[in-house]
DNA sequence: CAGGTGAGAAAAGATAGCGT
DNA sequence: ACGCTATCTTTTCTCACCTG
């Protein structure tokens, strides 16, 4: 079988840390993403919308990260420019958080926190964002891990060049998958939910790829997420921050410890109301305050 | 005693249903 | 329309209980 390599640098014109982003939640680690900690290399194998199968193995240099390309032909200029888009997607390069840093200077507490960061990893598609996002709901991250494995390993596309590394499915792919194949995964009653969001948007009757860059009020977000079945408030503030708004808290059972520990420690137990108000103040920001929150370390 | 089997419990949010 | 509560759902883990 033949294979043909490039390489290419990508660079972030605000501060960027590529470590930061990729470790700074679980995401890098559900397929078909791989994180190597030893190398500190993340690896990817995507579709691109033409139907190329690449790998992208990524690792980082100054400003922004180095990118090599594995696919079975030499990649036309729009291929190639189809990877780079991947890149930025997952990597956030565009996102500009010089607000977000500006407002931590503030805090002596986030002196350690490093140059860059604040950036969270995500999907080339807000699609496989939400069926990730949906395998972490009432269940436990070793559960989402094996029900996103399965899901790509039952429903992926294999490179010719790469055939143990399948791609993410498709929307087309989950919408004419079985019911019993999708329960196969282990996802239960998620099933049911991820085929329908699938077929929506493999229809054309839902484009959820246009919410990324819509301009529409968070809340109105909000509430397009909330109407999709198996998505409730939890899922839609981790979809809003995968999305690239942060005005929104994750309220779960993590969120609701910590903040219990950290801010009414020996205090009569506080509403719901109380704890989801504790970051109020950092506005937009919300999230990433609370996410990359210093006193993590003191709990 | 090694190796199944099976009933609960635990864990984690989604969601329907009520009151204000 | 908003804020709680109670209920629903699935998978895995735990531990007692059989069985050959």
């Amino acid at each position: 079988m033949s294979m043909a390599t490039e390489t290419f640098r990508l660079h972030a014109a605000t501060p960027f840390d590529f470590v930061h982003t990729c470790t700074a939640h679980g995401w890098a680690v559900l397929s078909p993403f791989t994180w190597d900690d030893a190398t500190q290399r993340l690896v990817r194998v995507e579709r691109l919308l033409d139907g190329t199968h690449v790998v992208l193995h990524m690792r980082g240099i100054p400003h922004g990260v180095h990118v090599t390309v594995e696919s079975a032909t030499p990649l036309t200029p729009s291929q190639r420019a189809a990877c780079e888009r991947v890149v930025r997607t997952c990597l956030r390069l565009d996102e500009d958080l010089r607000p977000f840093y500006a407002r931590i200077a503030e805090h002596p507490e986030w002196r350690s926190f490093p140059r860059g960061g604040g950036r969270l990893l995500r999907s080339p598609t807000l699609f496989e964002d939400i069926v990730k996002t949906i395998c972490t709901t009432n269940t436990r991250w070793a559960q989402t891990k094996r029900m996103v494995q399965r899901l790509v390993e039952a429903f992926g596309e294999r490179p010719t060049f790469a055939p143990h590394t399948p791609t993410f499915p498709t929307p087309q792919a989950l919408a004419q998958a079985s019911d019993e194949a999708l329960k196969a995964c282990g996802l239960g009653y998620r099933a049911a939910a991820v085929r329908e969001i699938a077929r929506a948007v493999a229809e054309g009757a839902l484009d959820i790829e246009a919410w990324r860059t819509s301009e529409a009020p968070t809340a109105e977000l909000r509430k397009r997420l909330l109407s999709l079945r198996g998505i409730g408030p939890y899922a839609a503030a981790t979809l809003l921050m995968l999305i690239g708004r942060y005005d929104e808290v994750p309220f779960d059972s993590i969120y609701r410890d910590f903040v219990v520990r950290t801010f009414f420690k020996g205090e009569p137990p506080p509403s719901k109301a109380d704890l989801q108000r504790v970051y109020d103040e950092w506005g937009e920001w919300k999230y990433l305050a609370y996410w990359f929150d210093p006193r993590w370390k003191d709990a």
